[in-house]
DNA sequence: CGCGGCTTTGATGTTCATCAAGTAAAGTGG
DNA sequence: CCACTTTACTTGATGAACATCAAAGCCGCG
């Protein structure tokens, strides 16, 4: 085995790991796995139990869990740095929601009891692993906050926003969920999704083809997405 | 001072400060402040820097934020263990909600700073903090979906459950919260509230004196909750 | 090439917000 | 303590927003 770790190369280092010490980091790195999974492979399925701690290299992540009637409610939809394996991770035995991967995505994956000593041991760990954990519930409640106080048109529109503005960086790009997908992460139905997708069309605030949106009249789709 | 720390009684010390030693303990008592609040006082404002941990030793609270239209929302009910502090107290310099006393409450107040510093030395209080966080944010979060995936009488029959079975413990007590409040809570208006409560009422599931109320057919409240 | 899931559109009815208007309760200042 | 103001509560009427049901085209995949 090399003196010098892969992990060291590693963009997401800094993180989680800025503050490990070079023992610490050998040890990190010859317990983890990186794991590669395909458009639609399951990540982490409700009810199993956790074993490991689970981070997201690259690709684009949905959390989701099933309801008592069987349909399915997407909580989040988690980027690298956005955190994966974080929520429920050290307060329950078992997930409580299931993740999937909305593109080619990469984990990589540290026994959860590593990660537990790291915390016990180095206390600089411990804080970033907590702010870390901070900021993704915050934003996760945030958002779905902000997603709840909308009409349909708002949360349509606050959600192409933040696929362009936040996930894709771009006016143009692939949708990288169905629509039935968006009705589950923003509580509508299908139908309604597909409807008032088609009224953005006519409106001339989007151009669509099948999974691809250009939209072309930004400032209009903010202003519905303030104004509902 | 003493040599014995008043913190040492304290009923919720296990809850946090389990894992602390001694002399963590007395410097953290020696900075700690306890605070009382009133009903309707409000304990945290939004936009405030965050310089105190600050977490419910009794009473009920409400955690809140403003929206851009000047509207309210209602996060959660939090009780004592409950944890009132924690979301975005290490992530943020700033609150991003409110906190409210819905009843005579007192909290303990630790300045962030003597946290911060235990977190790095101490890796038991650290597991026991990122524990504790954990299980708050999974709460709020599977709360706030629970809340989304029904429809008006069903949230109502939820939270009038959670009322009964989780905070009071009783068939009958008083709403710490207003029809206005209630509403905010569940995402619906005021006057549906009212309405689908005397709904309830003239179903013979409850029994209604202003804001006392007493659960009188739960089985077909639960029946409600479950299925809408 | 046929099956199942995704997408689309239309018709229909329910659920819910909004507006209005009045009563009750609770806080406020003289 | 009472008049006054404000806030909370309640009911009804109306229309808009949204879900549901139905039917058909499309697409990918075994």
């Amino acid at each position: 085995m090399d003196q010098q770790c892969s992990c060291e190369k590693c963009e997401l280092k800094q993180l989680f790991f800025e503050n490990v010490t070079e023992n610490e980091m050998m040890s990190l790195c010859q317990n983890r796995i990186e794991k590669s999974y395909s458009i639609g492979e399951k990540i982490i399925t409700e009810g199993n139990e956790i074993t490991q701690f689970i981070y997201l290299k690259s690709g684009l992540v949905k959390l989701y869990r099933h309801t008592e009637d069987g349909k399915e409610q997407i909580m989040t939809i988690a980027k690298p740095f956005d955190f994966v394996s974080i929520l429920s991770v050290f307060s329950d035995l078992k997930y409580n929601y299931s993740v999937k991967a909305l593109e080619e995505s990469v984990t990589c994956n540290i026994p959860i009891a590593e990660v537990k000593g790291l915390i016990r041991k180095n206390g600089r760990f411990a804080t970033s692993i907590i702010e870390k954990m901070s900021a993704v519930s915050d934003k996760v409640i945030i958002e779905m906050l902000e997603i709840r106080r909308r009409n349909l048109r708002g949360r349509l529109a606050l959600i192409l926003l933040y696929f362009s503005n936040v996930i894709f960086k771009s006016n143009s790009f692939d949708l990288p969920i169905s629509r039935k997908e968006i009705a589950e992460y923003i509580g509508m139905t299908t139908e309604n999704v597909i409807r008032t997708l088609t009224e953005f069309r006519k409106d001339g605030i989007l151009k669509i083809y099948g999974k691809t949106i250009e939209i072309t009249d930004k400032k209009r789709l903010k202003l519905i997405s303030r104004l509902g």
